[in-house]
DNA sequence: TAAATTAGTTAGGCGTGCCTAATTTGTCAA
DNA sequence: TTGACAAATTAGGCACGCCTAACTAATTTA
């Protein structure tokens, strides 16, 4: 049989089937219905097409049960998403029931090669005794500060506007923020500030650590700062503009 | 009009028609459906839908232009996969190549609050002062190490099977290597070891950190052990098991 | 044991996103 | 000014993944 490659969407069956049998025994139409949130002649339609590409083990009104290869499928896909969410919440500390639906929608799209790279991520944040284990507590805080959740340490506050990212301009650039600009100027976002709910505005507009723009229009209290990145104007008032950290040539 | 949402498929169209423009002045069917890797009939096709839906200026044999909505709507993708794409590299050390196509698989699922954390923690590894900004640098090394392309430096060897890591395991957990538990135990793999090759074996088999797992059959130099994990048996050589660092009650 | 309930199936349909083949439009060169 | 060619379109079709409505099978339960 030549390799046959299995959509997102029977990936998904492949894997609820799985946690059923894990945790139920069996695995019935209704229930995997039930859990992927569609109806059941879905179900028995997919489960139709897996067993033809021998997936599962299915006839009509029995249970399903996986083959071997529809094991291996599944098992892979779980472990890889368990991992994710592990990752999102022990490294980005994204919230459980958040990080189980993100894990749930990448997990399809990550290679080997990226999920390898992240493992060695996770373990070199969490073990690393070169950096006396302080990244990912420190990481955690960074983030605390970010949120407000803790008080914002000055130090992280000013960390965020200081240093040498590794942005992607020439050698002679000068680091400064972006209110400090003048008309005309072009540079690259290096970094955001701490402020989260601010932070999260220029995000949305698409303004990213990379980005590069020409500032078209400087601001002030009143006026909109205007600037343009990637073919598209954005405005900013000017708390945003001085949270944003900029390389200049 | 109601908030239209935008398929995968025409989120891509929306950021090649902004590429195209940015890069030659004008977006022509063709291009698209050259970039696309699709027909120039879909290309069409697309355009029409996206044309009625507000996102493009489209008439019959005309260049294509942005609307503001899909300006908006294609340069906030842009930007997640130049961000994407530059995480990929800087911090994961993937390949060029590699991280563009993976960044563009990614993008159209990572969420608000996912983008945001890695962008705190692409910062926060770049530059947090209390870090000593040791961290990326040392990363990377633990990268090389494992990669074997420098030498693999002892204690960076060593990292991998000593700490703290954070399991979800009970509290009174040992921390051991998996080939020196006996037949019947359960545990949870804690960390990989550092060879490349051999972990991504093992990865590819569905064993990362935080699975859990049934010891079935002790191995030695001849005979594979067999492991349990998530209803799903897998067998590994020693060299494997003693790569692999796990926890038990 | 017959009626009622529930699980599962079959049949038919729909939107999306793609395709090929055939046709139309526009442009440039002889 | 008229072919020749390239670019774009129209027409018709296909696979996938989902749906509802109507049916059948199996199991309760009165």
């Amino acid at each position: 049989m030549t390799q046959v490659i299995l959509s997102e969407s029977q990936q998904d069956y492949l894997k609820i089937v799985l946690d059923l049998i894990n945790e139920k025994k069996v695995a019935r139409i209704k229930e995997i219905a039930r859990r992927k949130g569609v109806s059941m002649p879905s179900v028995t339609e997919a489960m139709h097409k897996l067993s033809n590409d021998g997936f599962v083990q299915y006839s009509v009104r029995e249970f399903v049960e996986l083959t071997p290869a529809g094991e291996t499928a599944a098992h892979r896909l779980s472990s890889k998403n368990m991992f994710l969410k592990n990752f999102f919440i022990d490294v980005l500390g994204i919230e459980e029931s958040v990080a189980e639906k993100e894990a749930c929608e990448i997990e399809h799209h990550l290679s080997m090669t990226t999920l390898d790279r992240l493992i060695l991520l996770y373990q070199f944040l969490s073990e690393c005794k070169k950096n006396e284990q302080l990244t990912l507590t420190l990481f955690k805080k960074c983030i605390q500060s970010a949120e407000g959740v803790s008080e914002i340490d000055p130090e992280c506050k000013s960390c965020f506007v200081t240093g040498n990212f590794p942005h992607r301009l020439g050698q002679n650039t000068v680091h400064t923020l972006l209110s400090k600009l003048k008309r005309g100027q072009k540079g690259q976002v290096v970094m955001l500030g701490p402020d989260t709910e601010l932070r999260r505005r220029i995000i949305e507009k698409g303004l990213l650590p990379g980005s590069a723009f020409l500032l078209e229009e400087e601001g002030n209290a009143d006026q909109q700062y205007c600037i343009l990145t990637d073919g598209c104007s954005i405005e900013l008032d000017s708390n945003a503009a001085s949270m944003i950290e900029v390389a200049v040539e």
